[in-house]
DNA sequence: CCCAAGTGCTTAACCGGATAAGTGACCCGA
DNA sequence: TCGGGTCACTTATCCGGTTAAGCACTTGGG
């Protein structure tokens, strides 16, 4: 059980003032070179690694950002979005040396009120907002709050805060293209919940792209992520007398537990049911047939959320462009694999 | 933006001194009611959070645990164990207004790295161990540094440090029990990491189990829990000439990989082949058939660990038995669903 | 030769809490 | 009436860093 060694240790050590030591390790004028290498040299030997709260005390930083997710503890493990998003934001986290602070919460008015004791305990430097919605009230509360923050997904207008998304619209028309060239006409789509801004941003891009073709019907349900609601609304597409050829999900577990479904019903993959899933995690792959998805790079994008909100954190609080600037990242590519193939007759 | 409040700012509106202030607010003698009551009023209606840095520097404590996992970022959110765990202990942790540290690792030397880290820097107060092995170098890493920790998993012979587990082999013989009287004779497992210390619990029960049985074959594979890797050996398996009747694997995404390549193979199941699966996630409810698995409370769990942790960082370092005692969770249920069956003749 | 500027370090204040020690005012009992 | 004890608060110091200000000592230009 060693001591853990502060500035004032390495002074004596040194025989220098702890100002002197502290000029040193932090590369600032104030010391010559000799005394420098000196002192870096017994820091080194001893081990020495600040105390962060005594740095975050003096310099009003507490080298950490954090994330709020407003989950149930039963169904947060089972979509690998965010595990991959977290670990890819822990990757940049890390490389510039800052924590990351988890909290799981149950209502908005709970995160809100995490945001809030964050900022005033100044536990961290900045948050990440993850399942960004249409109407938005986190975005304005940071915003109020002056705490920096980083929307992970967008486009959001006159936003007050940078935000990071993807592209959805271009591959919702991938999608809907594809399937029509294997001859599907007759689609279902169970989408996320309606609140969040990606769903409603895929909502009308399928709109669109379903005008511009002449398709039978897209019909969109909208369910919770949730691999019971997927069963249920795909158990219902099925047995009703006009089925879809296709259906399309807007997660991997609804995509999962809709073929388990398709099974249950007797249904061939993809002769009789061709099946559509967003965000190929290592799930798309364990089904048989593997899962037709469409491919992002979560932890990338996970990282380009982190990279931003350092810049933000580290920003001159009057620079306004990198307050409201906002990354595109690349769409989302479709991987074609076993379940989808040319539509029944 | 409003400015954040400190202890002066109260002082100075109750017209008394920092430390009177200090006392009132946590409850230490040294004021009168009255003026207790007057100060906390304030500190209330200004909205009074206390720095964390602050108060850190003062107690030293961090009030904050710290996780590092050690995992791809690339298969980090496959298994839903993780995120469950984690929402757990992050249940309890809240409820302590405790904070949750998250770092992801690569290897064994970082992960030892981070610990000496936070502890150096006093950034949290203790941490979980997570993926106990059967030798397992950070045990007696963290002990020796005098960092509070907890095993997640057990139990552990000789241990400087308090250990959470359930019992691992009584639902080996639950399982090989159930398959037996279903008639399975010929029975293999698709095991974990061999240098994890639930692996090589198992494996001793298993081997026991089936030797009181009279069963032909139990083999087992060693593998990595990855869906690949369940794959490959399941394909192996069942493509072998003395195909086993059932096949019991030691996590729910292998499960489920396998549940693929029966699939793929055209086998039946129950009627063909027998599937259990470890850990039931809501994954094990995804496929069909269901897969039948050993339910286990895992966010529980996480809280069970994390409670151990708190009741460790707030001990004191004399107490001996508080450092090593060790706590059995009730071992994991079968439920059995629709992968098993009666064997084939 | 002397003053100004620069170098290299020390000193001391500060961040925002916790807390030991100090200080009146008051009460009580001998 | 006076010493001792308690109460209610203030003062001052500490935690471990950062950093402005101060202070010797060297150097160079006029």
């Amino acid at each position: 059980m060693t001591r853990r060694v502060t500035i004032a240790d390495i002074a004596a050590a040194a025989g220098v003032s702890k100002g002197a030591v502290s000029y040193a390790l932090n590369g600032r004028p104030g010391v010559s070179e000799a005394t420098r290498a000196k002192i870096l040299a017994i820091a080194a030997e001893m081990g020495f690694v600040p105390n962060r709260a005594a740095r975050s005390l003096s310099v009003s930083s507490a080298q950490a950002v954090g994330i709020a997710l407003r989950r149930s503890p039963r169904t947060i493990g089972i979509e690998p979005y965010f595990m991959e998003l977290i670990s890819g934001i822990e990757a940049t986290l890390s490389a510039g040396s800052f924590g990351l602070t988890l909290q799981i919460v149950g209502t908005v008015e709970e995160e809100l009120e995490v945001y809030r004791r964050w900022w005033a305990e100044r536990r961290v430097d900045g948050v990440l907002l993850c399942d960004v919605g249409t109407s938005d009230r986190r975005l304005d509360f940071v915003a109020d709050l002056g705490l920096p923050a980083v929307a992970v997904g967008g486009p959001i207008e006159g936003a007050r805060l940078p935000a990071v998304w993807h592209d959805d619209a271009e591959p919702c028309r991938d999608i809907l293209e594809y399937l029509y060239a294997l001859g599907h006409r007759r689609i279902a789509r169970v989408a996320g919940l309606p609140r969040l801004l990606h769903t409603a941003i895929r909502d009308t891009a399928y709109a669109e792209t379903a005008a511009e073709l002449d398709l039978e019907t897209l019909t969109t349900f909208h369910s919770d992520y949730t691999g019971e609601q997927g069963a249920q609304i795909t158990r219902r597409l099925l047995s009703s007398s006009k089925r879809p050829s296709a259906i399309i999900y807007d997660n991997d577990v609804m995509a999962v537990a809709g073929l388990g479904v398709a099974h249950e019903l007797g249904l061939e993959i993809p002769e009789q049911l061709s099946v559509v899933a967003w965000d190929d995690s290592p799930l798309c792959r364990l089904t048989h047939p593997a899962l037709t998805s469409l491919t992002r790079d979560i932890p990338a994008y996970g990282s380009n959320c982190a990279e931003v909100l350092l810049t933000l954190i580290g920003a001159e609080p009057a620079s306004v462009e990198a307050r409201t600037f906002s990354v595109q990242c690349r769409p989302a590519q479709l991987s074609p694999r076993g379940s989808t193939g040319p539509a029944p007759d």
